[in-house]
DNA sequence: TAAAAATACTCCATAGGTATTTTAT
DNA sequence: ATAAAATACCTATGGAGTATTTTTA
């Protein structure tokens, strides 16, 4: 159906409804009378109905105003609630954000980031997508998420990045194995060790770090086995296969069958940085951005 | 909150919105890009708010845009369904009459007629009121209701009326009652009968017939009780006070205690008529007229 | 460089104002 | 007679068109 008025006819018909008196109405729409007595007979005649029926002494609804004022006072209310929500989405207040998480932020400081967020912007809704580092990298460079929590440092063009967390690397032994004993460990004392690793595809940026760790200590390590969740390792290496390299966050985890041990050394840490694409932050993700820097949870 | 906006804007971002492209929007509203652009930028001025991102390259929804979006879709479908339903009530569908009716045809012709037209008009509301036939003069007179069913005949300026059913008077006794026995009575037979009949205040028309088929008969009867209600006179006559008469719409009745005659005599009947004001016969009224003719509820 | 939105400028349609008439009580 | 809505007529605002510029992928 094509309605062939305006909003300046209901305005005018919801007035007139409302007093019953053209010249009142017309007053408290600021206009004249007669501009008023033609916007009504425009409204009329544009649906087809008298909805007023008018003698110079008395103006009465008919059933069909009736009927028609209602919905017009509906419509009006949902236009007004239009407006209301456009503005609070435009200041950000609701909204949607998209974050990335890997591995050791999801177990680390993530949990308690969105918790705090979600509690400070209810409306807001968050959508979480699991992704290793480097393919945040696209997602973050093709605008596919608001941000990402990955492994750091990170120098991508137009991708702005912030230290969240600096944790320490640490060993993760079979409780059986001969160093499960020991208070700390030096990498070095890792070289004949048997490595099981994550899987290239999954762990491209933790590989490169902890090759990176190994050529410093001076050794090139051997790799065993390779897992592609971090649970699976944790599984070999309680299964006796091996050792395997992990960041401390992986203390929250009680298990009986294995030992985590700290790596000493002031290169064996891995950084966790927050990254977003800095062409375009939604209102709804400054928030986010500002909830990260006042709760000084990024550097 | 003052609307700074028309409708013209609002079709107008939904045509956008939808094609998500000015040019095609634009031919789709049959007016040309420029005006578009402009409507767009009026809207977006007019609630302070951005509600699409544009480049020249593509257009997309911001979240607030696609938050007014929704509400303006269901504000479109309120003002759609208050044109609907203003049409539907100009033609009587929708609507509302005022029936009264008094003892008679309340207990006769009444109940099937407003069954049949509800079922026919299920979104016309009746309102019954119970009035006494010379109560409904005055109310047909001020137009407080659209139609009375009362006695007639009737002669009023500018009220219409059709004669809806004529019934034969009955006499009414105690079972114990010597005529009792009777399959049918002359009015002569009651000239010195104790008589109960309803008061003057309900019963001012059923009266002045009543008397005047006495005078008919020769005699003035003697009334021992009066009673406002018919169940109060079928009561009084039960307790053996007097008997009574009624129209013959009282055998639908089952009572042991009373006894229903007949009454012979071309005018020992009552005329019960339909009558409304000719002055204003509103579109769902005209529709309840039309039912009466067309069933032949009235002649 | 090409496609698409924004801007500049012009014109006319029409919304609204003033004056007056009509109508109902 | 009077209050109130409708009508007649006029003016000016602003909405829409045409032509052009700007923008970005």
């Amino acid at each position: 159906m094509n309605l062939r008025f305006d909003l300046r006819h209901v305005r005018a018909f919801i007035a007139v409804a409302e007093s019953l008196h053209f010249k009142k109405a017309a007053d408290s729409l600021f206009i004249t009378q007669p501009a008023l007595s033609r916007l009504i007979k425009g409204l009329e005649e544009a649906i087809g109905v008298e909805l007023l029926s008018r003698t110079t002494r008395q103006v009465t609804l008919t059933e069909a105003g009736r009927l028609f004022l209602a919905e017009c006072q509906d419509a009006f209310r949902l236009f007004e609630r239009g407006v209301h929500l456009a503005q609070c989405a435009s200041q950000g207040d609701i909204g949607h954000i998209s974050v990335a998480y890997n591995d050791f932020s999801i177990n680390g400081v993530l949990p308690e980031i969105l918790e705090q967020f979600k509690e400070k912007h209810p409306n807001i809704s968050i959508e979480l997508s699991h992704m290793p580092s480097h393919e945040q990298h696209k997602a973050l460079q093709d605008c596919r998420i608001d941000v990402g929590f990955l492994i750091g440092p990170l120098n991508l063009p137009g991708i702005e990045t912030h230290s969240s967390a600096v944790e320490r690397l640490v060993v993760i032994l079979p409780t059986r194995h001969p160093l499960s004993h020991k208070k700390s460990l030096r990498m070095e004392e890792l070289k004949d060790e048997k490595f099981i690793l994550g899987a290239e595809s999954s762990w491209k940026e933790f590989r490169t770090s902890f090759f990176r760790s190994c050529q410093k200590a001076g050794f090139t390590p051997n790799i065993v086995q390779e897992a592609s969740t971090s649970t699976g390792i944790f599984g070999l290496v309680a299964a006796n296969m091996g050792i395997s390299i992990y960041s401390e966050c992986v203390k929250k985890f009680k298990r009986e069958d294995i030992h985590i041990i700290p790596l000493t050394g002031d290169e064996n840490q891995i950084e966790t940085v927050a990254a977003w694409n800095s062409s375009y932050i939604s209102p709804s993700f400054a928030h986010f951005i500002k909830h990260l820097q006042e709760e000084q949870l990024i550097v």
